[in-house]
RNA sequence: GGUGGGGUAGCGAAGCGGUCAAACGCAGCAGACUGUAAAUCUGCCCUCUACGAGUUCGAUGGUUCGAAUCCAUCCCCCACCA
């Protein structure tokens, strides 16, 4: 009753790179505690893409309760926004929660905030997106120069980059007359204020690697390549087009590969998913990690993160 | 046994007398990134006491001021003919 009001809302989070084993210490734990789980993964988000996205099976699921997932049909669009808007309910629950996932960005927006920053504007994008690399640069250079002058020598190079920050100077100017008020509205920080420490699961690079050959051999034994065949129909959207897992797969079909080149090349850009992730947990999160190695039965490592988690207390959101 | 093609850095593949430590792609490593993030982009990637130096281009020997690039011999591959 005290609380009742407005109880910024928390939740216990489980970061770490794909295969690194988050989604059976989350269940194994929710099974016990009753906690809600709240995937973070951007591609759990798409219905009817299960298998290669590890979702959690039906049996997982009817033993404990996930939000975060099967958000979207994988023919249509989606972004940090919608997965925000989708989720941003299930925190108000006054349940306890435990966030698991590997989409950094997502991760960072829950605790760090996501500013409200101008959305896609399609129309503006399909020009920008045609332009050669030099032209673009040259209109975000003259349209956007605020905001590129904001940007990192790498990121100048990048053309999403450019297409973005011209869309949201493109609002921003738009938007009022109002100077400051168009500035707050098209700037976006991270909310430096907090940066939370999280929970990390950390699999050595060997280990890890194996984990990744064996659940991709899984994956195509569970049936990927039924499930693709069925996706393959639908005009899919760009992201869930070039899913890992699923790529590999729809090009078996066409019979452009061979099953194996598939496998081989899922293997390898799943390692290289995992790479991305950690880089971006290293130096965007704040982790306090640990070494799976150390903890063998997964009921010692779900105690570990367990306690890790008591020692932090629960992460408040910025959502 | 004969003829033709070929052996280049972890892999694939350019180079065919100097401007070559050797294009490019892949893999690998490090990094950036607020509405596509399983995306997109950047740097490094023979060795070292590293804005300089030292070893490389199947092996050995030669021709040249100078060779991965030319010649000779040898060792392996592949194709075709016997």
């Amino acid at each position: 009753m005290l609380s009742a009001k407005h109880h910024a809302p928390c939740a216990f989070f489980l970061v770490g790179p794909t295969a690194s084993g988050k989604s059976a210490v989350a269940q194994y734990l929710a099974e016990r505690g009753g906690q809600l789980i709240v995937s973070a993964d951007s591609m759990n988000i798409y219905r009817g893409m299960d298998i290669g996205t590890a979702k959690p099976s039906a049996v997982a699921r009817g033993k404990a309760d996930y939000a975060g997932i099967d958000l979207a049909e994988p023919t249509d669009k989606f972004s940090v926004a919608s997965y925000l808007d989708a989720v941003r309910p299930t925190f108000e629950s006054g349940r306890e929660i435990i966030v698991s996932g590997g989409t950094g960005l997502y991760i960072k927006c829950l605790t760090e905030g996501f500013d409200d920053v101008p959305p896609e504007n399609t129309a503006l994008r399909a020009e920008l997106e045609a332009l050669d690399f030099q032209s673009l640069e040259k209109r975000a250079q003259e349209e956007a120069s605020e905001l590129y002058s904001q940007l990192t020598e790498d990121d100048r190079q990048n053309p999403r980059r450019l297409v973005r920050i011209l869309e949201r100077t493109a609002a921003g100017s738009a938007a009022s007359a109002d100077r400051q008020a168009s500035r707050l509205r098209y700037e976006g920080r991270w909310n430096s204020k907090s940066k939370p420490t999280l929970v990390g699961l950390r699999v050595g690079r060997e280990a890890l690697h194996k984990r990744i050959e064996q659940r991709v051999e899984q994956m195509y034994a569970e049936g990927l390549l039924g499930e693709a065949e069925e996706l393959i129909k639908l005009d899919l959207s760009p992201t869930a087009l070039q899913a890992i897992g699923y790529a590999e797969a729809f090009a078996v079909l066409k019979n452009e590969t061979t099953l194996e080149e598939a496998k081989e090349k899922t293997v390898i850009r799943t390692r290289q998913l995992a790479k991305r992730q950690m880089t971006w947990f290293r130096n965007q999160l704040n982790v306090e990690w640990i070494d799976t190695a150390e903890f063998q039965p997964l009921e010692k490592l779900a105690a570990a993160v367990s306690s890790a988690w008591k020692k932090h207390g629960a992460t408040s959101l910025e959502i």
